[in-house]
DNA sequence: CCTACCGATCGGTAGG
DNA sequence: CCTACCGATCGGTAGG
């Protein structure tokens, strides 16, 4: 299909416009305008505002993929290195601004966990993904006894997918990396309350992040 | 002027409907059916989309210390049985649907930090009104002794609504109150980890709040 | 992919 | 506070 690089085009710009005015701010006029379609030409490219927003939510799953888990996994074995990396590159996605509105999960996530529907559960859905994915590597790095204190690896996911959401949002909305610097503060501080200080690997999370 | 009670009973409906729909969701002509007002009265009644919002603001920021700050101040002390007390509040005012989008302040925060304005604005100043109370909060607690490993009540705020905001969030994407056993399970570690960790006390962090 | 159009709703105003 | 109205924009469709 033809279509297929127009959509590509389309959705990169939405991904973003939809970090700063919402997933439901969008529409289809300013999405034609910005891309230089007609609007109908965007309409009939996705169908409806609904799927629309699906494919928005699929190709944000996409990005950060690319942007986060893949870069992570690729250069660090499963333990707790991958996590510091994992924690790293999330930040550096959020840092960034790869999206404008920085973390496109953390901005619709918040927008739509009260609005019942398609769309929240695609967001959910791929938000408990990435969070199974770090518990997972948590789980590797208890089972090398590289985190001897603790006890529940969820329980750890949720501190520290709060950390980096709060971080995100703050730095958004005091145009401020100081928040960036609290989250790897208050991460650092709880690896090494159990047990998983090895100084040199904790300073990774802070550390730029690879190319 | 008469106006003024019309503009409370529009106000509660409104700050409701924006933890939903978010704080650019509103519109004057829903606001007016669901108030039994015509469009243009809502209109007359706030002068501006804008005012509204900036009025939506203030009437949540009323509610909040309402909920969460005065009852914690008037039935504690300074130190940190207080700080316990505002978590505590903090939690069953989200838990307990105040707004039906759960806290006002995590939604519209997430929602306008992108969004350059007087709405943002007035946002980040009631939020870090909230947190600069609960910054103080802590300084008497570290002033008095009970948190002797603690050095940074800004660090320790950051963490602190970290995890408030999340488990809003996730209770609310998951219908579940296990975030919010999640966040006090994080809290209580915290505050063990500061030296703060009376048991009596930390335990009152999850127990069911003042009438 | 386009032009042309639909009914509905948007924020806001005139005039009372 | 109301009715009545403004131009603009919404999501979506007909027809090509």
């Amino acid at each position: 299909m033809r279509g297929d690089e127009s959509r590509r085009a389309v959705l990169a710009r939405a991904v973003d416009a939809a970090t700063v005015d919402g997933l439901d701010g969008l529409t289809i006029g300013r999405l034609a305008d910005a891309s230089g379609h007609s609007k109908s030409g965007i309409a009939t490219l996705f169908g409806s505002k609904e799927q629309l927003q699906l494919a928005v939510v699929a190709a944000a799953r996409e990005v950060f993929i690319d942007r986060v888990v893949a870069p992570a996994r690729a250069r660090t074995p499963r333990g707790l290195v991958r996590v510091c990396a994992l924690l790293g590159d999330w930040l550096a996605y959020s840092r960034d601004r790869v999206f404008r509105g920085g973390c496109f999960f953390a901005a619709t996530s918040v927008e739509f966990d009260a609005k019942p529907g398609v769309v929240r559960d695609a967001i959910v859905a791929a938000s408990s993904e990435w969070e199974d994915y770090l518990t997972v590597s948590i789980e590797y790095a208890m089972a090398a006894g590289e985190l001897p204190l603790l006890d529940d690896a969820r329980q750890l996911t949720f501190e520290m997918v709060s950390f980096l959401e709060a971080a995100n949002t703050r730095s958004l909305l005091h145009a401020s990396e100081e928040p960036y610097r609290r989250a790897e503060a208050a991460l650092r501080a709880r690896l090494v309350s159990l047990g998983g200080g090895d100084p040199e690997l904790i300073a990774t999370i802070g550390a730029a992040p690879a190319a």
